[in-house]
DNA sequence: TTTTACTATTAGGCATGGCTAAGAGTAAAT
DNA sequence: ATTTACTCTTAGCCATGCCTAATAGTAAAA
């Protein structure tokens, strides 16, 4: 099945350069210190994985210029987000993880499930298109579905809109927003952006007022709503 | 939770030497030779590990003598392999795996999943004490319970016995075996132990005769019914 | 244009876990 | 008691990834 270009699946390590340049990195370069922010490695360590992704032709490297993702790279880091956001929607609805814990569950199995797994797990879920997190689950041929969502603050004040994804991994972040239920699919009506400190002020379905402070507010977005339904 | 003596997880390596060493030492030492053919690696890699395995305080080691596990060395070793028998229920019977491919994926995934998956994956498998081929999982706290199974050449012919455990790892002997439903549960009647070549002919419970050479017959445990069922 | 403040790279080490080749130990056969 | 056939260890090497400390590059401010 495998032609002479047998290609063996990076390292975890590899695997979390490749996640960490496609994160960080969106559609241009990904810079030593944000990458190394990301995976809590020193600087150095990520000038030295560059060079080596570099040579496997995973990421194009100039130096001091940052590493952007080959075709070959992007492949990769996407087959990786698809096991993890697989991984993650199965330990939460059917291992009876909370929504804080799975992630880093997550973030070691992604490397450790073959193909054959990751497709099995699929089917076995249903083939969803979203994570618990409302992440888009790339497809099995490396196909990411566009992202429609907006940051919570650009909402105009008085739209009704429905939360779309939270961006996670801090456990006490997903804590609070899962206690008070501001999680994907839940609507909420957007009462007051205060430009001063960014604190956006959100009624939900049950009437209760919600403040959240910018480092929160960041992490929200949503997706508008034909109509206002409070 | 973790007071001074904090342990960290056994890497991949440090896991699967101590899984060799408490399968092929019983209840002695397992020598260099063995544990480097179960592993495929060079048998100057395993010296090396012994040694270290020693300085953890994981094995006892004895040069040209061979290395026997620690209490803490066997606590280690059956954690991976109630891991790795956990793995492999789920596998087969959530994820449609067959026999012979779940071995494979268990031992990778056995030294990536956390205790906490462990003792969730166990409650959703409503907690099994057998994997699907016959052996014993260990419990949570680290019991095995005693095998009461025997090889199948001990049985006197005419005797009925269940077979209880296939010991596995071999894809095509797995396929074969499979094929012919000869796996644990069922009902066999030992018809013609041969001395002369070792090849046992059993008789199943749709009274089909096998024939069976010395190496499948020793992969094969049984145990005694009360009454002949055919 | 020169400082200055970051940011990034280089240099040198260390731990883990493999390998081969050479030599030493063990134990059975002579 | 030797020889012989293995088995096991030692020595030396390599790749992967991480680290710290020192140095060099970049770009904004002065
Ligand atoms: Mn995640
Ligand atoms: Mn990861
Ligand atoms: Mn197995
Ligand atoms: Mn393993």
């Amino acid at each position: 099945m495998n032609g002479p270009t047998a290609t063996k699946p990076p390292s975890t390590s590899v695997g979390d350069y490749l996640k960490a340049i496609w994160e960080v990195g969106g559609s241009g370069a990904a810079s030593t210190t944000d990458v190394a922010d990301r995976l809590s490695v020193a600087s150095a360590s990520v000038t030295n994985m560059f060079a080596r992704l570099q040579e496997m032709g995973l990421a194009k490297y100039e130096r001091y210029r940052g590493a952007s993702l080959t075709e070959r790279g992007r492949e990769e880091a996407l087959r990786l987000v698809r096991r993890h956001r697989l991984l993650e929607t199965f330990l939460l609805e059917h291992l009876g993880y909370s929504w804080q814990e799975v992630h880093e569950e997550a973030e070691r199995l992604e490397h450790a499930v073959s193909d054959g797994f990751t497709e099995r797990l699929a089917a076995f879920l249903g083939h969803p298109d979203q994570d618990p997190h409302g992440a888009p689950i790339p497809a099995a041929d490396g196909t990411l579905a566009a992202e429609e969502s907006f940051p919570l603050d650009e909402v105009p004040v008085g739209d009704c809109v429905r939360i779309s994804r939270v961006k996670h991994e801090d456990a006490a972040v997903l804590s609070f927003l899962g206690e008070r239920e501001l999680v994907p699919g839940r609507l909420v009506e957007v009462k007051e952006v205060r430009a001063l400190d960014g604190v956006v002020t959100v009624e939900d379905e049950d009437g209760v007022l919600h403040s959240l402070g910018r480092p929160l507010v960041d992490l929200i977005f949503v997706r508008g709503v034909a109509a206002d339904v409070n």
